[in-house]
RNA sequence: GCGGACGUGGCGAAACUGGUAGACGCAAGAGACUUAAAAUCUCUCGGGCCUUGCCCAUACGGGUUCGAUCCCCGUCGUCCGCACCA
């Protein structure tokens, strides 16, 4: 630096100075660095590539129309590992697609009268024209979009072939319809027995729908759960409660003769309590059981009752509430130890029929619904379980029923033994007989995929008077979606389309149509994954040995999403791939994602105007005596500060990442959304915190600036000094940290890093710095770290320092171990655990010398008032406590 | 109701799963530079006291241990998932 006199003279004749010492432009700066790597081609992967595979997946966005903060964390995230494992020298698949199919694309339809398709891919180019400005290192000569034929394609293939292999399978099915709206509804659509959208009540009906037997894999995916150490505990807890494995029995009653409907014999039940047989005191079956219906053939009053029931409200909220009834159908089963002893028969509201066998006996000691029930109707209530160290004479259950394990009583043969034996002994007498059978029960239901939906991917089905439900041929695939479709008429467009159903049978060549269905939008999600691997190949959804095996990509080795993904996509996924591999699709995956991270949520106040809420960007926070308050902008009107939300639309807390990107860089977005919070936690949005970063970006950039000059010709070197020890001791920990995928602790070590070295740069640049091969070492150290999570920094920064080549194209620094640690180690010295001071020693000194030391400290001399002490405990390296 | 997770400064959080509680950042305060502001830099920052030092602090109450944010028992609180699954 010229002395400051003649500064304004120098800088005219040099105007690349004054470029350099004006605040890094991330405007300028980011665009040009990501053309450069574009240019080099640095993020396109080979699938011919002798270096050792990683693959890092975000889950793939579906095309709303513009990209948010949380999308902004998760692919920050994603990128980070993507980057940092590239250095390291493997070759790293980190591709980018879109969820493309759905019903917003349909509303839009409807709404503002444009195609599906347009507004879909019209969002598409529009979000990935924001993806690109962050910077992120993707492969996009992979990406694809669900709704191309080119996609489902080859998922109608799939079906086919788990249609031929007995894994999706056309049955009948009760569905939630909405009478107005034309369409089958979700559980979750269902509000208050009413249709979201139409108000409508909504009507239990009996539809043919198509099915992915996922049930039959249902031990397989419990199983698969303990093999995936790399998962969060919650989801696997989560999967398993959802996959609900129980182990039980079927009993089958004989009805007693004279109450038996006609044709009628046995009633079969399942039960998980064996044991409390002798508790039993009534059979209760579901309004849709066989038997009711038989029963109700006679009987008015039960068939009124039935038709009552189905009508019953669907929701969560109605079945929490829902008293327990039922209606005694008059039929009389008899008791497997008892041929005297017969019990009545009830349709009740609380049992399911696609449980287990849809009917069940009630014990009302043992369990509490049964309890209610029985109570309510005045049934027996004998107790058969009381507690290990109960009195068999007075133990009575009154309210609550007992259900626990316990000790068994009024049980004839079962009394005295635990539940587990009675249990076993139960089974072993009725299984003798032929009267009652093991049973593995899963509460996992069937995944039923078909859609009364326009935008999503056909089924690839005729349906044939003559010949039934025919698979389209493969040679006639894919079945695509017709463009000119209506939405004028509510229901399902492809249905109402004039030809687009009518074709002729593959197989009798005679009349036939379409079904009209479209698959579950998970159906899509589900694969996407694999055809990463090679989305080139025309001919089929997989390539063998691109997908998986030796030198295969999968599984995912790094898979990071939201936790709302917990259950159905993950499960879903989990069941496709041992679907493809059972079909000859994968030779070898059964589970997809080795490594799954949940990340949290983006949050951010709300504010409240007199009209509602208002969004940051229209109101100024105010800082007066520590108290915040908020204001409009437009006028100065007070605005409440509310509670932290999810950002949302309806909150109006949203911040839009194009202004961020905008006005501060995609660096400080991204550098922020790893700062601070832990990434499975949730991230507070704060313009502070922001700042903060962007102050880091700055900092960074001016520091390597001013320094620059010094160590532009500089050879890199370890040192011994201070500068060395930080730089080694921050790179081993900050590649520990992203391995662990612990972002906030990565950054800040490397606040600690640039803490450290501050001083030294600015000696450099001010012309006195002392050992600057090791400054200039400790300076790429920094910028490598710093590459995975600001990456146009970095290469601004490299650049400047006049490196070759690009930041993101350079493999990780290797750490030396013996810079890593010090020689001389500062013990903390307790007396009787409580902290007396410090004491510095060699590393390597041994426990006798450190014990002599730490008496000889004046604070423990004063502690042990010139007693001896009874015990001096030394931990290498680690503290000294002496006990007095 | 069942299952799971979590409670640490004004705030987001660290603490190598038994070894200096509060690293790093945000906010706040004081100072330097400046005509001024911004930016930047330096310092202070859990509470208390008899302030070279000591006491109390990791939701609360116990326990184990030389030593507990960490392990065990109990209480309270927050969040999430499931919800008649027999």
């Amino acid at each position: 630096m010229p002395p400051l006199a003649s500064r304004a003279v120098f800088l005219s004749a040099h105007p690349e100075f004054v470029m350099a010492t004006e605040r890094y432009n991330p405007r300028a700066a980011e665009p040009r660095w990501q053309k450069a790597w574009d240019g080099a081609g640095l993020f396109t992967t080979s699938n011919e590539s002798e270096a050792p595979k990683h693959y890092v997946l975000e889950m793939f966005p579906y095309p709303s129309g513009r990209i948010h903060m949380g999308h902004v964390r998760n692919y920050a995230m994603g990128d980070v590992v993507a980057r940092y494992k590239r250095a390291k020298g493997f070759n790293v698949l980190h591709p980018m697609g879109w969820d493309a199919f759905g019903l917003p694309a349909e509303n839009a339809a409807r709404d503002n009268k444009v195609n599906p398709r347009d507004w879909t891919y019209k969002n598409i180019e529009t979000m990935k024209a924001q993806l690109k400005t962050m910077g992120l290192s993707l492969d996009w000569s992979r990406e694809i979009a669900t709704c191309d034929p080119s996609y489902y394609k080859h998922q109608q293939k799939m079906f086919l072939d788990f249609w031929q292999a007995g894994l999706a399978e056309r049955r009948s099915a009760k569905v939630n319809w909405d009478p107005v709206d034309h369409t089958v509804l979700a559980n979750e659509q269902v509000i208050d027995g009413r249709g979201w959208r139409s108000g409508a009540v909504v009507e239990q009906r009996d539809l043919t729908q198509w099915f992915l037997k996922i049930t039959a894999m249902a031990q397989e995916l419990l199983d698969g759960l303990d093999t995936l150490d790399r998962w969060p505990e919650k989801v696997k807890v989560m999967q398993r409660n959802w996959i609900g494995r129980s182990e039980g029995l079927t009993i089958r009653w004989a009805l007693e003769e004279a109450t038996a409907p006609e044709g009628e014999t046995e009633l079969e039940i399942y039960t998980t309590r064996p044991d409390t047989l002798f508790g039993a005191s009534f059979m209760a079956i579901a309004a849709d059981h066989p038997l009711a219906k038989k029963a109700a053939e006679k009987n008015p009053e039960l068939a009124a009752f039935i038709d009552e029931l189905r009508h019953a409200g669907t929701s969560a909220a109605e079945l929490e509430t829902a008293e327990k009834r039922g209606f005694d159908t008059g039929v009389r089963v008899v008791h497997p130890f008892d041929e005297s002893w017969t019990l009545p028969v009830y349709v009740a509201n609380f049992v399911l029929m696609d449980y287990g066998t849809g009917a069940i006996f009630g014990c009302p000691s043992g369990d509490q619904r049964d309890l209610d029930f029985a109570r309510k109707y005045d049934l027996p209530v004998v107790p058969v379980v009381m507690p290990k160290d109960g009195d068999a004479a007075s133990f009575t259950v009154g309210t609550e029923a007992f259900t626990d394990d316990g000790v068994m009583i009024n049980s004839r043969f079962l009394d005295g033994l635990d539940t587990d034996a009675a249990f076993e002994e139960v089974a072993k007498r009725l299984e003798a007989r032929s009267v009652g059978e093991r049973k593995v029960n899963f509460r996992l239901r069937d995944w039923l995929i078909s859609r009364q939906r326009y935008w999503g991917c056909p089924i690839p089905a005729i349906h044939c008077e003559v010949c039934g439900t025919v698979p389209v041929p493969a040679k006639d695939l894919p079945v695509e979606l017709p463009s000119d479709v209506s939405f004028d008429k509510p229901g399902n467009p492809l249905d109402h389309h004039p030809t687009w159903k009518h074709v002729s049978c593959p197989q009798c060549g005679g009349a036939a149509r379409r079904d009209t269905d479209t698959m579950d939008t998970f159906v899509d999600s589900s694969w996407y994954f694999v055809r990463f691997t090679d989305p080139f190949n025309t001919e089929g959804p997989t390539t063998a040995g691109v997908a998986d095996g030796p030198k295969g990509w999968m599984p995912v080795d790094q898979y990071i999403g939201g936790i709302e993904h917990a259950i159905l996509h993950l499960l879903y996924s989990r069941f496709f791939s041992r679907a493809m591999t059972a079909t000859g699709h994968l030779k070898e995956t059964s589970e997809p994602f080795a490594g799954l991270f949940t990340q949290g949520m983006v949050v951010h106040e709300t504010y409240r105007g007199p009209h509602g809420f208002v969004t940051p960007a229209e109101i100024r926070i105010e800082d007066r005596e520590g108290k915040r308050t908020a204001v409009l902008l437009s006028d100065g009107t007070p605005v409440e500060i509310g509670s932290i939300e999810k950002m949302s639309k309806s909150k109006k807390n949203v911040v839009d990442p194009d202004d961020i990107i905008g006005s501060y860089g995609a660096d400080t977005a991204r550098f922020f959304m790893l700062s601070d919070s832990p990434p499975e936690r949730d991230v507070l949005w704060t313009e502070a915190g922001v700042e903060g970063a962007h102050r880091f970006v700055q900092r960074v950039w001016r520091l390597l600036v001013e320094a620059a000059p010094a160590l532009a010709a500089v050879e890199p070197r370890a040192g011994t000094g201070a500068v060395s020890r930080a730089a080694h001791k921050a790179l081993k920990a900050v590649g520990e940290d992203i391995e662990r995928l612990a972002f906030n602790k990565a950054v800040a070590r490397i606040y600690e890093l640039v803490n450290t070295l501050a001083a030294p740069l600015a000696d450099a640049a001010a012309g006195n710095g002392k050992d600057l091969p090791a400054l200039r070492e400790a300076v790429e150290f920094l910028l490598s770290m710093v590459a995975p999570m600001t990456p146009h920094l970095a290469e601004e920064c490299w650049a400047t320092l006049g490196g070759e080549g690009l930041v993101a194209a350079k493999p990780w620094p290797v750490f030396e171990p013996a810079l890593t640690v010090d020689d001389e180690i500062t013990l903390p010295v307790q007396v009787n655990g409580k902290k007396r001071g410090d004491l510095t020693v060699a590393r390597d000194a041994d426990n006798a010398t450190v014990e002599a030391a730490a008496l000889a400290l004046e604070a423990v001399q004063r502690a042990l008032e010139g007693k001896a002490p009874r015990k001096v405990i030394v931990v290498p390296q680690r503290i000294v406590n002496v006990v007095a």
